[in-house]
This record gives C-alpha cells, sequence and structure tokens, in this order.
DNA sequence: CCTTGACTTAGAGCGCGCTCCAACCCCTAG
DNA sequence: CTAGGGGTTGGAGCGCGCTCTAAGTCAAGG
C-alpha cells in the first residue's frame, strides 16, 4: 500500500502520515523500489489507536514515548501498560469534569427558557408575576 | 480590584486578562484615577463561566460570539440559548467518544495485564498452556 | 525625594500540531 | 515520446491561545 492510499484509509492526509514518521510516530517504512512508502496494512491498527489516544487528549510527546516502548518490544510491557493507566485516569478525570460543564450548561439553559417564558408571559400580562397558575403547576410533585 | 488581584481570584494571569479585553472576551474595564484596571467582584463569575466553555473545547471565536451576545443584552436571549444548545450537544458527542476511547484503553491495559502473567506462568512452567487452572476460574460466568 | 513595584500599551515570540511548498524523481497510459 | 499523476525531501508557514517584552506612567512607603 503507498501513502496515498493508506491516507484514505485511515483519514490522516499524507501530509500527516510523513509528518508522523519523520517525528517517530510511525515507524519508517520500508521502501520499494522507486523508494516510495510501502505499508502493510497492519499499520492502520496503529493509526487507529494513535487516533485514540488523540482524541482522548494525549499530547505527541507522549504518544512517542508509547510509540518508543513499542518499538522496543515485549520487555516493555509493564512500561506500557503504566502509561495507559495513567493516561486512562486523566481521561477519567476529564470526563468528569465534562460532565460537571454540562450541569452548568444544562441549568444556563433552562435559565434562558425560564427568561423567555417570563418575557413572554409579561408582555401577555403585565400584572401577574411568573407563571400563570395552570394546571400543570397544580401539584408541584 | 486590580489586575494583580483579579488574576489571583480567577486563576489567569494578568497577560491572559488583558488580552481576553483586547479580543473582547472580557469586557472593556472601568480605569481607576490613574487609569488602571479596576474590576468588580461580579466578572469573576463571567470569568469562571468562559472556563468552563473553554474547559468543554470551546473556540474563542465562539466565546467571542456569546460575549457580543451578552453585551447586546435581554434580546438575544433566545440566540445565546441555541448557542449554547449547539455547544452541549457537541460536548456530549465528545464525551461519548470518550467513554467509547476508555473502554478501548481498559482493554488494552486488561490486555498488557494479561500477558505479563502469561510470561510469569511461563517462566515458572514452561509447558503448561496459559493460566494454571485455578478455582477462580473453575465456573467461568 | 526617591525607590519600588504594580500597572499601562502595542507588538513580538512561543509551543503545538499540522499543512503546504518547491523542486525534484519515477512509472504508466495514450 | 510525453504528459500526468503519483511519489520523495527539507523546510517554511499557519492558526490557536496564550505569554512575554519594552518602554513608559503612576502612587505609596521609607
Amino acid at each position: 500500500m503507498k501513502i496515498g492510499e493508506l491516507a484514505k484509509r485511515s483519514g490522516l492526509s499524507a501530509y500527516t502520515i510523513r509528518y508522523y514518521e519523520r517525528i517517530g510516530l510511525l515507524p519508517h517504512a520500508d521502501r520499494d523500489a522507486s523508494k516510495q512508502r510501502d505499508y502493510d496494512a497492519s499499520i492502520l491498527v496503529w493509526i487507529e489507536f494513535l487516533g485514540r489516544l488523540k482524541t482522548t487528549g494525549m499530547p505527541i510527546r507522549d504518544m512517542l514515548r508509547y510509540a518508543k516502548l513499542r518499538e522496543a518490544g515485549a520487555v516493555t510491557h509493564t512500561e506500557r501498560r503504566e502509561l495507559l493507566k495513567e493516561h486512562r485516569a486523566r481521561v477519567r478525570a476529564h470526563v468528569a469534569e465534562l460532565q460537571a460543564c454540562l450541569l452548568v450548561l444544562d441549568t444556563k439553559i433552562v435559565g434562558y427558557a425560564d427568561l423567555e417564558q417570563r418575557m413572554k408571559d409579561h408582555d401577555a400580562e403585565p400584572h401577574r408575576r411568573r407563571k400563570p397558575a395552570g394546571a400543570r403547576d397544580a401539584r408541584p410533585l
């Protein structure tokens, strides 16, 4: 597989693939007779995994650490596992943070909806306070 | 409150506060007699909210849109609400993506743990395959 | 009075992660 | 034979979000 096809299949641009190779994120690809990169399909698995690390916010320099360990072979399993565990902890913390922000966002959005409702009420019947007492409010539970 | 104190209280640097004012994320602060920014504590609420937008990955140009609407007053409530709803949808999608990645990470981490276990077993008793049949494996459910 | 230090401005610089360019090479189809 | 469309390289450029610098003003404390 040449770089153009790998680009299509992986979703990365050819520019990015070459860049990743330059910095060491992708292993130096074998070249064919005319010095063009010739990829094995197995590289896709690695690229996909890199994508997940990226999605979860891992900076390139850390992916690089992981890539180096990977290239160093089986003796680095423990180290890689520790690296991933630390990363996972950070991602979990980040997800929790996002969920907290989502609650705030919900509150804010509901707040705007309320304000609009009140403005409509005000336009329609300026002397009532807040909502008109409707049937749906009769039993607040 | 002067910029130095606001920096401490908000967690932003004074540089960043000035930068935010320059680009319009923070309203132009009133200046005291000697032309120094003099803040009201209420600005902290806005900065905190900006922080949540940032945490949730909103780019500055979108925060700017929101800030402009805010300055335009109550007539923009609906628009602001829509903006936040769209943002919320993106954040929710991102959280879902992260959670999917976390599952992959979990699998990967367990995989490394298994490999290590097998290597130990192999060192100890090279002729057995995989795990020694222990009590905890007797009923796989 | 003079120093200290926090403040002011416009603008330069930085780290990240690409993205693209220039100039060249090589293979294939018409 | 030649045009087109891929590939190669090193290095420049970009968009983002700050971060810092230079040169200056100002107010309070010793």
